[in-house]
RNA sequence: GGCGCGGUCGCCAAGUGGUAAGGCAAAGGUCUGCAAAACCUUUAUCGGCGGUUCGAUCCCGCCCCGCGCCUCCA
């Protein structure tokens, strides 16, 4: 097994990754805010983290994820109290929508789903903590973080604080802040605006605090992974760092991971410039999931990602090749016997693919091992030199790649109706296809291809492809 | 202006100091009753200019172009 190498923006550099506490790692990955529906731009980070995890558990490492959902913010705010609902029905809603849209795309779930709200007193005792240090001053009821306090500020984001204070110009009667870049740990409340009585008094929480307080309570004071979008590394994750190291004293993270973003007409997808698309968007065009799914994780997480019609086309054609390919292996009657050489294949490919994702999760480089196994084991098929007894290894290689990839199991179906899009019914049953199936096998037997052609148009029709193998069974998929 | 990421076949996208993975799409072919699937063949000298080198797409310099962050943002 390859060595782990993450590329970590502390360092700046691509390094080894050795967990603080052997075989266990601690996570923790920026979630959504969840005033609205999630875009596919947030999606790509999501299974990037995705991917990430279920690496490192197939290295054999115990992971513990923190995702933290933002349910008070600003637009929350702002749209809830429009809408004439509280804070906690609208931003149940989106939480919903959110694991929704998150089962269609096979991400697994974190060990710990952490919503702000729910964290209040924890993030109180933390400002306390900061405050006692004298890292906090307040101004009309808010409380600001005081980056002067904090010497290493800049380290993530490579900002020159100094550089910044000669430049800025600060805005008192706007800010009340001592220096620009000190940040709200605690905002007071604007009149008729939500709040919450605590001991540091009336108000919420800014933004940075929530993700210090919850990434401490369940993973500790020093974690091993933090990631998000690229956009977050400043201010967010750079105040995060100041919160909690000024708090504990104690390095906050050990390896930051950001995941580039995803573009689409060489722009960044967002909601501000209103070029995104959510996924329900896209099922609602015909989309599948698992399309969706390989394209966001097809692209290594530190390349900006291009996203086209065409390359989700391209997306979904991927997925086709290698369901067909594990249906053929599946399906397919092969000589009795085996042989070392198709075991060493399917070991090369397995240990290629490894060593791709072993190298900062590159898994553009692991799909092409994937890709090159299929293509050598369809030629030996063809050939009529594969096995029975070669199936089995080949198949733990595709075990392994899906236990990253989780686009092989064609219930894309399924997952669509779960979200109220496509057919409303399942179409035919498998035994109502089998049925047709071997009506026309008869058909075929005797010669009447007409008849034979017009169950297989008909079958077509409802989305079922028919194909016949060369050991005279049939092989049938939904589209 | 500061910091960061890029510019590789029609599209998506790896990669290496010794003439460039993989997927999708396209064209032709093999197989098939016909299809489908599969396989085979065909399609790039890697943004531009210099430099280092026996040799650079990969190293250095300059330039051009795109994107992001520096304000809310995955």
């Amino acid at each position: 097994m390859s060595e782990i190498q993450f590329h970590n923006t502390l360092s700046g550099r691509t390094e080894p990754f050795v967990p603080l506490v052997p075989s266990a790692v601690s996570i923790y990955t920026c979630g959504p805010t969840v005033y609205d529906f999630a875009h596919i731009g947030n999606f790509r980070t999501f299974v990037f983290q995705d991917v990430l995890r279920r690496y490192l558990k197939s290295r054999g490492f115990r992971v513990v994820q923190v995702m933290n959902l933002t349910d008070v913010d600003d637009r929350i705010i702002q749209k809830s109290a429009a809408a004439g609902v509280s804070i906690r029905d609208y931003t149940d809603k989106y939480i919903q929508a959110f694991l929704d849209d998150r089962r269609a795309l096979n991400l697994e779930p974190p060990e710990h789903l952490a919503r702000a709200t729910e964290h209040i007193e924890d993030m109180v005792a933390l400002i306390q903590r900061l405050t006692a240090k004298g890292f906090t001053y307040t101004s009309e009821g808010s409380t600001y973080f005081r980056i002067s306090k904090f010497p290493a500020y800049g380290k993530l984001s490579k900002i020159d604080v100094a550089g910044m204070q000669a430049g800025a110009r600060v805005d008192m009667d706007r800010y009340d802040k001592d220096n620009v870049r000190d940040f709200a740990l605690w905002k007071a409340p604007k009149p008729g605006e939500h709040f919450w009585e605590t001991a540091i008094g009336p108000g919420r929480p800014g933004w940075h605090i929530e993700c210090s307080a919850m990434a401490m309570k369940y993973l500790g004071e020093t974690l091993d992974i933090h990631s998000g979008g690229v956009d977050l590394t400043f201010p967010h994750h750079e105040n995060e760092i100041a919160e909690s190291e000024g708090a504990t004293g104690k390095p906050f993270v050990r390896y930051w991971l950001h995941a580039e973003h995803l573009l689409v007409d060489h722009e960044k997808m967002s909601k501000s410039v209103g070029n995104f698309a959510t996924l329900r968007e896209l099922f609602s065009h015909g989309q599948k999931p698992s399309s969706v799914r390989f394209l966001l994780a097809s692209v290594p997480y530190r390349r900006q990602l291009n996203f086209t019609p065409e390359s989700l086309q391209g997306a979904a054609g991927s997925v086709d090749r290698l369901r067909t390919f594990v249906a053929r292996l599946a399906t397919g009657k092969f000589p009795a016997g085996a042989s070392p050489a198709m075991a060493a294949r399917a070991a090369k490919a397995r240990e290629e693919f490894d060593e791709s994702l072993s190298d900062d999760l590159n898994t553009a480089q692991a799909l092409a091992a994937i890709f090159d196994l299929v293509r050598d084991v369809n030629i030996a098929i063809d050939r009529g030199e594969f096995l029975e007894g070669d199936a089995a290894p080949v198949m733990g290689v595709l075990e392994s790649f899906d236990a990253i990839f989780a686009v092989l199991l064609d219930d894309d179906a399924e997952k669509l109706r779960a979200l109220g899009f496509g057919k409303d019914s399942a179409g035919p049953s498998d035994a109502e296809i089998d049925a047709l199936v071997a009506e026309r096998q008869a058909a075929r037997k005797r010669r009447d291809f007409a008849a034979s052609d017009r169950i297989r148009d008909q079958l077509a029709a409802q989305g079922i492809l028919l194909e016949d193998s060369r050991d005279g069974g049939v092989r049938w998929k939904r589209k």
